[in-house]
DNA sequence: CTGTTAGCGCCTTCAA
DNA sequence: TTGAAGGCGCTAACAG
């Protein structure tokens, strides 16, 4: 019983006796014998597991991508690595090319990464897909939410309702999603000259939505659109303390339908994005790529408008 | 210029001639070289990557371990690789061993496992932490909050605002720290004869919580302790469409204090847990067990109040 | 200070 | 069907 005949049990290549390779099991079973990975990983050129690049843990978005990511592929018996950039930029780079070193492919989600630096780096990551953003001109899958289309139907509703003056909350200026909620804005604005929507540079937070309160309250608009559930979530609890109430007075509209905009007081009106099948969708085209197949088209994801009780129409006063 | 010449500059090794290095520095520069992670590891025996192995990347306190250790972890130039056992229980200690292999140690979250099981694991996965729960008998190092000590203090808040009849929510009947807070409760009940703490079978989710509004509403209780803020929030909402008033009818306090517990309506009584710290606390003590050092004593977070506007004095009616 | 050799643990031709 | 040999890419011990 040699070496590559337990080789060859073990990888379950049928080519063995049935006789020595119950032998070979049965031993394997006493030493509690299995290959190990490290060694099967240098000769066979693959780890079956695979990178997940992400700028922060502590968001609710990352967090439903990571937990899409790792169910699927374990389904499919790889397991992910994940790297934590704490939010640093200029670390993201490196920080892939280091971990995809480690493994098979790199599941890069990298929102605030330049156009150009990205370019440069997907080919020596590849394979790789990238969640929430798109790069012209590179083969990467995509598995996006559709962030231009969401923030339109969430600013139509607000203008179905009667809203002209609207506050847009800006999140990170470099980042993608934010570029596309504009370009969305402005889409909208075009369409109603009557329209008027004010950006004023917030942040992605809680406390960053807090501190925009004092603002929002002084300006004259009668809505607001938050960059992101947490964000509106901050400025409910802003305009609370500052005896602004919600909707009456003021519209307040977040975006992601984090688990908890359901539960705020009034129930926050968002645009859902399904961060757990994000996770999915991009597992899915990476492993097309490692098993050497097509994989499927780049997909977007259109958020969903939920109206909740923190949106309603302005003011007599106002209207 | 010898493959062991260059082994040697990769690795920092001093004893190279300061041209030749320079040369091989350059070489490799141009070549965009580095060592490969994997035939290190082979020969070396440490792949600088560990497993955490969790019951639920859904739940915000896995979720803030994992963020604890991963941050930690990658200040010491090490990875992580999770292992999300997705609430099946009898799949964590296969998935713990299998990823074990892949890694140099395991961070274990598994509160649900048996005390047998878990015992007979540790061995087989050394080195390991626990996280969360103890094991006597076994040399694993452990960081863990003092749920027991947390609910003492919850429970006398309650007492001291004249409450008598309390509904204890409970989690998994299996869970380490549900135990935990039972012997707490406990140990309250008897210090005070005139107390009577009634304990509802619910579960952790938002779900959970909200569903046992109605049985809660029904009861004599003029408070109750959910098992966790999730459930607490649930409950809120539940108690919210059932038109009791929250804190003047039902006090309600919850466990953990998870981001979004202050900015409930009204805010959450409940009890700080510090979870990133505890992912922190669990690397540390792995580090040492990697470097061959004694690792630090076990270390036990005391949860700490946060008395807020959900919890109050019993109406007179029933005080 | 530098190059050669052996081997980490496995899988895969190639012969037998 | 089975065993022997080579090599995955690297590091470490050994000479030179």
């Amino acid at each position: 019983m040699s070496l590559s005949t337990v080789s060859r049990v073990m990888n379950g290549n049928g080519t063995v006796d049935t006789d020595l390779a119950e032998r070979v099991l049965e031993a394997s079973k006493a030493l509690n014998y299995s290959a190990s990975p490290l060694a099967r990983s240098l000769v066979l050129g693959k780890t079956f597991t695979v990178a997940f690049v992400l700028p922060d843990l502590a968001n609710p978005t990352f967090q439903g991508a990571l937990r899409g990511v790792s169910r699927a592929a374990a389904k499919d018996g790889y397991r992910v690595l994940i790297a934590d950039t704490g939010e640093v930029v200029s670390e993201e780079s490196i920080l892939a090319l280091e971990t995809r070193r480690r493994c098979d492919a790199v599941i890069l989600c990298a929102p605030r990464m330049s156009e150009e630096r990205l370019r440069e780096l997907l080919p020596q990551l590849e394979p790789a897909v990238l969640i929430n953003r798109d790069v012209l001109g590179t083969s990467a899958p995509v598995a996006a939410a559709d962030y231009r289309s969401g923030i339109v139907e969430l600013l139509m509703h607000l203008v179905g309702l009667g809203h002209r003056r609207v506050t847009f909350l800006a999140g990170a200026h470099n980042s993608a999603s934010n570029r596309h909620r504009q370009l969305g804005i402005e889409e909208v604005v075009r369409a109603h000259p009557d329209l008027v929507v004010t950006e004023v540079a917030c942040g992605v937070t809680f406390a960053d939505g807090h501190g925009a309160a004092a603002a929002v309250a002084a300006s004259d608009a009668t809505a607001v659109m938050a960059f992101n559930d947490l964000v509106a979530m901050g400025l409910l609890s802003g305009l609370g303390e500052a005896g602004v109430r919600v909707p009456e007075q003021l519209s307040v509209a977040g975006f992601d339908d984090i688990p908890f905009a359901q539960y705020t007081t009034p129930p926050l009106t968002t645009v859902s994005v399904p961060v757990t099948e994000l996770g999915e969708q991009a597992w899915l085209r990476l492993r097309a790529l490692l098993d050497g197949e097509a994989p499927d088209h780049n997909v977007y994801f259109r958020p969903r408008l939920e109206v909740r009780g923190s949106t309603a129409a302005p003011q007599a006063v106002d209207a």
